[in-house]
DNA sequence: TATTTTTTTGAGATGGTTTATCAATTTCAA
DNA sequence: TTGAAATTGATAAACCATCTCAAAAAAATA
């Protein structure tokens, strides 16, 4: 039977193939597990595998997850002191309406906007990859 | 004869008198040099102010910029692996395209977005404070 | 103005996160 | 199975930002 995972796995592995890099146990075994999270941070995939791997390695986790950001299948955010590496198949192409008063999550997609973005790239030369849209504010029950 | 950035030292010496805290030399050096950016890292105010100041700390950079932030002067913001501070009185909010080949940043604005931004928001029942729009991809250069 | 109190500063230590180093191990193609 | 090449784990190092604290400066008081 296949993995649940397989799709991304199958990403994961062309993108190695491209560069040279081999397939690795603890490569697959950090995917599946990046894979069932929305986001992580480095530090708590560490000790969430720990269990499943003890001997597994904090930098390794680190060059994992920073593979993954060029294979695509995680975004990196910096947020507060910590990086926060965000799932790309979870969030697929959403942005987020975040209330700063109680922490709500709102996710919205917006075609409109998707096209400007395409027209100021293009307007500097660039081809865009990927894109990143975090709008901060207060939510209707917040503001009173 | 006033200073080119009376309305802000206006602003700093209320936050100031609010809060007990004093009006230094290096707080009126520090907001001076500030305002004259649209946004800047601790660091390269360090440098940049060592030619004026040779011992100014780096410290006292840190706790002032964040005092800005406390006093509505200014705003943080988690960049790469930098702090950038903003200079709030920069009217017109700058998103940035970053080539993820090269690490070149461009600063654009776009009113549309904006605009739709607003319309997004709204609809959901949200109120926008600020927002961070990125987007990643390859600039002309590294595209070959 | 002189004195006292309170806050700030500078220099370096510290803390927390991420990356670099390198010998030993693992992968993979021949 | 063998050997070249990449990866790993452990830890050192780098990095950014904050903390510490004695000395200095600023405001309050006399």
């Amino acid at each position: 039977m296949m993995s649940k995972h397989a799709k991304e796995m199958g990403v994961l592995k062309e993108h190695l193939g491209k560069h040279q890099l081999k397939f690795t146990r603890q490569r697959e075994l950090i995917l599946d597990a990046f894979l069932k999270q929305e986001h992580i941070t480095a530090e708590a995939m560490y000790h969430q595998l720990a269990r499943k791997d003890p001997h597994l390695g904090l930098a390794t986790i680190y060059r994992t997850l920073n593979l993954f950001c060029e294979a695509g299948l995680a975004q990196a955010r910096h947020f507060g002191t910590q990086t926060q590496y965000d799932n790309v198949s979870h969030k697929g192409h959403h942005d987020h309406l975040i209330c700063t008063g109680c922490g709500k999550i709102v996710e919205f997609e917006n075609c409109d906007i998707e096209r400007l973005q395409e027209e100021v790239a293009s307007r500097n030369g660039f081809t865009i990859q990927t894109h990143r849209l975090e709008l901060y504010g207060l939510c209707s029950r917040c503001r009173h």
